[in-house]
DNA sequence: GGACAGACAATTTTT
DNA sequence: TTGTCTGTCC
C-alpha cells in the first residue's frame, strides 16, 4: 500500500487528511495544490472513506481534469469509471444527459459554443427584424450569458429602462428559440443543471448523498451561477473541499467572482482553513518581488510564499528605446540562456496582449530560433472542422437550425439567401425547424431546399449503420466539404483537418468514456408499472441508482450514441491549438495563458503603463488589484531566472506610443532587482512618472515621430523628450484629455518646445488634430 | 456567388 | 498595423 503522505510538508499533510467538513484551502503559486489536490482524493480511498462513486471534482479545464485524472491513476488503481471528475460544463452535460427529461430538454440536445451562439442570436434577430445597429447581436450575447450565470430567467431581469426591457424581450426569444431547436449553450448547460437540482428535491438528495466529497480547483475563479450549483450539491452528509489563491484571481472579466472565496467561508461556517505558503517552485528573489509587489492590494485573504530554495540570482531589469530593441535584447538573452545549457522549453516570454507578441516572433524568426505561441484557433473551431460537424449534428438533430443554416448551401449549391430566408419565414410561421419547413416553400427555391433535405435523409440513412469514424469519414465525403477543398488553392491543410477529424473520431470511440458510466438516470414508467425494488420512485419517473450496470445497453436505455457523444465532446472540448507542438521551442503567451505553468527563465515584456497595468483597467472596478495579481501570477511563473523589460515606444496599432515604466517597478523590493539598463529616477525625464499623474492619465498619447527615436542603441533620455519634457512644464502631458472653448474636447498627442513657446498638439474629437499655443489658447486640463 | 475595396476596431479567455 | 466585417459590383 503506497504511503500517500509521505513527502507532503505539514501544512499540506493537514489539508490531505482534514475530516469531510467544509474546507478551504488557500494554496500559494507552486505550494503543491494540484498535488494536495489528487493525493486528497487518493487517501480518501485507500483509508476506506471514500470510494471512487461518491467523488466529485470539478475543474475550469479540460486539461487540468485530465492531469487529475491520469495522476490519481498513477497513484492508486483506482476504477476511475464512476468517479465525477471534469469542467463544469462537463460534469453538467453528464447530469443533463442522464436527466435530459426532468429537464425538458431532448435526448440528443446539442451544445452551443460561442460562434454558434452568436449567430443563433443574429438569426434570431434577423427574423424578428431587430435593428442590429441599435441593439449589436454581441451586446446582447453579452447580456444573456451574464444574466444566466446570475442565474436570471428572463422574467427574473429586473429592465429599468426600454433598452433593457427589448433585450429581456430577446433573451426571451433567443431561450423560446434553443428549446424549440433542441440546443443549450455555455451558460445554459451549469442553469439547466442547477434548475433541475433545485426543483427537482428527490434527485437532489440523491446526488447529495451520492457526492460525498465535493472538490473544486481553483476556486477563486468560480462564478455565481458555479457557487450556486456547488451549494445546490452540498448537503448534509457531505462536504465541499475548496482550493484557490485570491492572489491568483485574473478572470473577474469573464465573471469569476472571488468573492465566493469569502462568501464560502461565511456560509459554511468553515473551521478548516488551512495556508499553503511552502513555495516549491521560485528561488528567494523572485518570491520576494512576488511578496512584495501582491503586499500592495488590499483586500486579501493574506498569504506570504516562503521557499527553501535560497536567494538565487537577482531580477534583471531592462529598459529598451524601442520595442524591435526590446525584443532583440529578448532573444539575446534567449540564446545566451540555450548556449548555456537550457532547454528552449523552459523558457517563456510573457506579454499582456496578444499584439505584443508580433515583435517577438519577427525576431525569433529571425534569429532561426522555434518558438510556439499559445492562443489562436483551436482544432474544433476551424471553419471546415465547424461545416463538417454541423452536418454531423443535423444527422443527429433536424431541429438544429444552426447547423442548418451553416451548411445548407455550403459547399455553393445553388441556395441563395433569399431560399434561405423562405425556408427560415416558413419555420417561424409554422413554429417548426428550418428542415422540416422546407416543404413549405414553394418554386425553385423549394425544390433546391428538398434536394438538400434528400441529402441529409440519405446521410441519416446510410451511416445507420456506421461506426463514428465510418460516419464522419462518409459525412466529409456526401456533403461534398472533401470536394470542395480538394479543389480550392489553399485547401490542403484543410483537408488533412478533415482527415484529422476522422481520427479523432476513431480516438474517441477506442477511449469509449462517452455516456457509459452515468450512474443514475431518470427513466419514465409505463402507465401502472411500479419501480423495481433497487430503484428509487420519483414521481411518474425513477432514479435509476448505482446498482445498475449502466454499461448495458439493455439496462441502460438512454446511453449517447457514439455520435452523440463526440458531438458534446467537440463542443465542449475545443481541442489544443496544435501550433508546433511537441518540438522544443520557447514559449511564447499572454500572462493569462500562464496561470498554472512554470519555466526555468521567465521575461515578462512590455512592462509600461498603460500596457501592464493596461490602461482599461484604470476604469474596471478594482482593475488595477486585478492587474497587480496578474503580475504575481506572471513573476511566479518563473523558477530560476526572471527577466523584466519595458520600452520607451512601442508600435501598437500602427502608431507609435510614448510609454513610461509600469508602477509595478515601484512596488517590488529594490535589492532584488539588477538594473541592466541604468535606472531612471521617476521625473528626471519626459515621460519620467510624475507625482500627480493619476492611474489612467499618465499613458502617453500617439505620434507619428518614430523614425526621430528609432535608433536601437540609444537608452539615454532623447533630445525630443528633454524638449517634450520643458513643454510638459506648462502643466500639460501627452495623452491628457483637454477642452477648448471652440473646438471642444481633445486630447493631447503631442507637445514642444518650452515657457512662452511652449506648443500643444491636441487631437479634438470633432475638429481633428491642431496645433496650439499654450500661451494664447485656453486649453483646460479635464479631469 | 465571389472578388474586392473601404470601414472599423484592436486586453485578458474557458467552456 | 492588421484582421474582420460589410457593402458593392460584375
Amino acid at each position: 500500500m503506497p504511503d500517500l503522505l509521505a513527502n507532503l510538508n505539514p501544512e499540506q499533510h493537514a489539508a490531505v487528511t482534514l475530516p469531510n467538513e467544509p474546507a478551504l484551502i488557500l494554496a500559494g503559486a507552486g505550494s503543491g495544490k494540484t498535488r494536495v489536490l489528487i493525493t486528497r482524493i487518493a487517501w480518501l480511498i485507500q483509508q476506506g472513506y471514500a470510494s471512487p462513486m461518491t467523488i466529485l471534482a470539478v475543474t475550469f479545464t479540460n486539461k487540468a481534469a485530465r492531469e487529475m485524472m491520469s495522476r490519481l491513476s498513477a497513484l492508486l488503481p483506482i476504477d476511475t469509471r464512476g468517479m465525477w471528475i471534469g469542467t463544469f460544463h462537463g460534469l453538467c452535460n453528464r447530469m443533463l444527459r442522464a436527466h435530459y427529461r426532468d429537464a425538458a430538454l431532448p435526448s440528443t440536445f446539442q451544445i452551443l459554443d460561442t460562434a454558434d451562439q452568436l449567430s443563433a442570436i443574429k438569426r434570431l434577430m434577423k427574423g424578428l427584424n431587430i435593428d442590429d445597429e441599435k441593439y449589436p447581436p454581441k451586446n446582447l450575447q453579452y447580456f444573456i450569458n451574464n444574466a444566466k450565470e446570475q442565474g436570471l430567467r428572463p422574467k427574473d431581469v429586473d429592465a429599468t429602462d426600454n433598452f433593457n426591457r427589448k433585450f429581456v424581450e430577446l433573451y426571451e426569444a433567443y431561450d423560446q428559440q434553443c428549446q424549440r431547436e433542441g440546443v443549450v449553450d455555455f451558460p445554459e448547460l451549469l442553469l439547466r443543471c442547477y434548475e433541475l437540482l433545485a426543483h427537482n428535491p428527490p434527485l437532489r438528495a440523491h446526488y447529495q448523498a451520492r457526492f460525498k466529497h465535493i472538490l473544486v480547483d481553483e476556486f477563486q475563479d468560480t462564478n455565481k451561477l458555479q457557487y450556486a450549483w456547488l451549494k445546490m450539491l452540498a448537503g448534509e452528509s457531505n462536504a465541499i473541499f475548496a482550493v484557490g489563491d485570491d492572489d491568483q484571481s485574473i478572470y473577474a472579466f469573464r465573471g469569476a467572482n472571488v468573492g465566493n472565496m469569502r462568501d464560502f467561508e461565511n456560509e459554511f461556517n468553515v473551521r478548516n482553513l488551512i495556508k499553503l505558503e511552502q513555495n516549491y517552485r521560485s528561488h528567494g528573489h523572485i518570491l520576494d518581488a512576488a511578496n512584495q509587489l501582491i503586499a500592495n492590494n488590499a483586500r486579501r485573504l493574506g498569504k506570504n510564499l516562503r521557499t527553501d530554495a535560497g536567494h538565487g540570482e537577482p531580477v534583471r531589469v531592462y529598459e529598451a528605446a524601442t520595442d524591435t530593441q526590446e525584443a532583440g535584447w529578448i532573444v539575446e538573452e534567449i540564446r545566451a540562456l540555450i548556449n548555456t545549457g537550457h532547454a528552449r522549453s523552459e523558457v517563456a516570454v510573457l506579454y499582456r496582449s496578444n499584439a505584443q507578441s508580433r515583435t517577438i516572433e519577427h525576431t525569433l524568426v529571425n534569429a532561426g530560433i522555434p518558438y510556439r505561441v499559445y492562443g489562436g484557433l483551436r482544432f474544433f473551431e476551424r471553419q471546415e472542422i465547424k461545416h463538417a460537424l454541423a452536418y454531423l449534428r443535423l444527422i443527429d438533430n433536424p431541429n438544429d437550425d444552426t447547423s442548418f443554416a451553416r451548411v445548407v448551401n455550403f459547399p455553393t449549391r445553388g441556395i441563395g439567401a433569399r431560399s434561405i430566408e423562405q425556408a427560415a419565414d416558413a419555420a417561424r410561421q409554422y413554429n417548426c425547424s428550418m428542415a422540416a419547413a422546407i416543404v413549405y416553400v414553394a418554386g425553385k427555391a423549394g425544390s433546391s431546399l428538398s434536394a438538400f433535405a434528400t441529402l441529409i435523409a440519405k446521410m441519416r440513412a446510410e451511416t445507420q449503420q456506421m461506426s463514428l469514424p465510418e460516419t464522419v469519414e462518409y459525412v466529409v465525403r456526401a456533403s461534398g466539404l472533401a470536394d470542395f477543398y480538394q479543389n480550392e488553392r489553399e485547401g490542403q491543410d484543410r483537408l488533412e483537418n478533415l482527415q484529422e477529424l476522422v481520427n479523432a473520431a476513431a480516438a474517441f470511440v477506442s477511449e469509449a468514456g462517452y455516456g457509459l458510466d452515468t450512474p443514475a438516470r431518470s427513466i419514465p414508467l409505463r402507465p401502472g408499472a411500479t419501480a423495481p425494488p433497487e430503484l428509487e420512485a420519483q414521481g411518474d419517473s425513477v432514479v435509476v441508482l448505482d446498482a445498475v450496470d449502466v454499461t448495458d445497453p439493455a439496462q441502460n436505455p438512454d446511453t449517447m450514441t457514439p455520435l452523440a457523444g463526440f458531438l458534446s465532446h467537440a463542443s465542449l472540448e475545443a481541442g489544443d491549438n496544435q501550433a508546433q507542438a511537441g518540438q522544443d521551442a520557447v514559449q511564447l503567451m499572454t500572462v493569462h495563458a500562464a496561470k498554472g505553468l512554470e519555466f526555468t527563465a521567465v521575461f515578462i515584456t512590455g512592462l509600461e503603463e498603460g500596457l501592464f497595468p493596461h490602461e482599461n483597467s484604470a476604469i474596471e472596478a478594482d482593475g488595477l488589484e486585478e492587474e497587480r495579481r496578474l503580475m504575481y501570477v506572471a513573476i511566479t511563473r518563473a523558477k530560476e531566472r526572471l527577466y523584466l523589460s519595458f520600452a520607451q515606444s512601442r508600435m501598437l496599432h500602427g502608431q507609435t506610443r510614448y510609454n513610461i515604466r509600469s508602477r509595478f517597478f515601484d512596488e517590488l523590493p529594490q535589492d532584488t532587482l539588477k538594473w541592466l539598463t541604468p535606472k531612471v529616477e521617476a521625473g528626471s525625464r519626459w515621460g519620467g512618472r510624475s507625482d500627480n499623474a493619476g492611474y489612467g492619465r499618465d499613458w502617453f498619447g500617439r505620434s507619428d515621430r518614430q523614425s526621430e527615436y528609432s535608433d536601437p542603441a540609444v537608452t539615454a533620455p532623447l533630445p525630443a523628450f528633454a524638449n517634450a519634457q520643458r513643454a510638459a512644464e506648462s502643466g500639460f502631458r501627452i495623452g491628457q484629455p483637454v477642452f477648448h472653448t471652440k473646438f471642444g474636447e481633445g486630447t493631447i498627442t503631442a507637445l514642444e518646445g518650452g515657457g512662452p513657446d511652449a506648443r500643444a498638439q491636441v487631437k479634438f474629437k470633432r475638429h481633428g488634430e491642431k496645433w496650439l499655443a499654450l500661451a494664447v489658447a485656453k486649453l483646460q486640463a479635464v479631469e
